[in-house]
DNA sequence: TTAATTTTTTGATTTTGGTCAAAGGATTTT
DNA sequence: AAAATCCTTTGACCAAAATCAAAAAATTAA
């Protein structure tokens, strides 16, 4: 748990009260590769947080498939589009490693929120953290060429070319994996 | 203001208290076009409201001008990679029409948060909200091609072409004006 | 109303990345 | 260890959109 601990570190500050109550909202498990953690169609009730290991998000468009996020340890991820409105998702979440995963409980986090504003307070931060990291990737697909941003996506996950294959990779910069190998020749 | 109070409405059940309290921190303004109402490099304090016109959110990359977002009657905008880090933001905020603004100071809201947790719970809602529309703008981007991406653009602000200029639709689409004039003379 | 400016369209050409196909490596399974 | 499968690279060709340039249309200013 003390990844997630240190995570929550950021936007709360636990009493042990606080602590109790948050923690009794989570599941660990650990899950094996290849596994789906959520499917597209779905509802989805619950984040997930990485204590080890590594997960994609993507989605499938006639027939492509599409990563369009990544977590690895010490971070969290949903289907918020379908998290946050109630709706069935756009995406599916998968593991690519043989992961240790914390799932919380959103809806039963969201009933907390009338007696501990403390933890909307967290929510609402975790909401904020989500949009700015969109944000940076809208800017990434909009200002940069596939070259540049294979190299600002190295920066934020050094180690991906040794964890994830090429294909997940070149469809969450948008591109195809043979311009991808390409991009990696030169430089 | 109503306007205004009718897009609260969504995410807040106002009492008197609160509608004061809420009301306090604004200011209106009639805008002409043409006006900045942020700069990128400066960091953002408010949120703006649109009464009445039409506003873009864009930014300057290497001479290019893309534009990243629009808003017209009764929509928000802010910089909000700078309102939520406190950092200097990479965007504009410029007005496309003679318009009626109401510039809500964020930096006040926040500081009621712990007093009013109904104003916290607001402020999560819209960040939500602008949430879920990057999300959809990177789906746009991502799945559908720029002729799509018009289409799906011309539901959302049917009257758009008539308010905007051609060439802020392109960049907003990620293509030149050139191309959008093509796709426009297909459709 | 005319002149000036801005916006939009059209054309020719170039560039970028996509598609299709096949070969080479690496990893996993039996 | 061999076979099978999966992943990555390379090549030839193609398509979509960008670029460059200029003309036409619309809007704004004089």
């Amino acid at each position: 748990m003390s990844l997630l601990k240190d995570y929550l570190g950021k936007f709360i500050n636990f009493t042990p009260t606080l602590e109790r109550v948050f923690f009794e909202l989570c599941t660990i498990q650990e899950i094996p590769k290849k596994t789906h953690l959520f499917k597209s169609g779905d509802v989805c009730h619950h984040v997930h947080f990485i204590e080890k290991g590594f997960a994609r998000v993507y989605y499938l468009l006639d027939g492509r498939d599409v990563t369009s996020w990544f977590a690895q340890e010490g971070q969290v991820m949903s289907a918020k589009d379908s998290l946050f409105t109630g709706k069935p998702s756009d995406y599916n979440i998968q593991l690519l490693e043989d992961s240790k995963v914390i799932s919380i409980n959103y809806r039963k986090l969201e009933s907390k929120f009338d007696e501990y504003p403390a933890l909307e307070r967290a929510a609402r931060l975790i909401t904020i953290e989500s949009y700015l990291q969109l944000d940076d990737r809208i800017k990434n697909i909009l200002f940069y060429t596939p070259e540049e941003r294979y190299l600002r996506l190295l920066e934020n996950y050094p180690n991906i070319t040794t964890r994830i294959s090429l294909g997940y990779i070149a469809s969450y910069l948008g591109i195809t994996q043979e311009t991808l190998s390409r991009v990696r020749a030169r430089v």
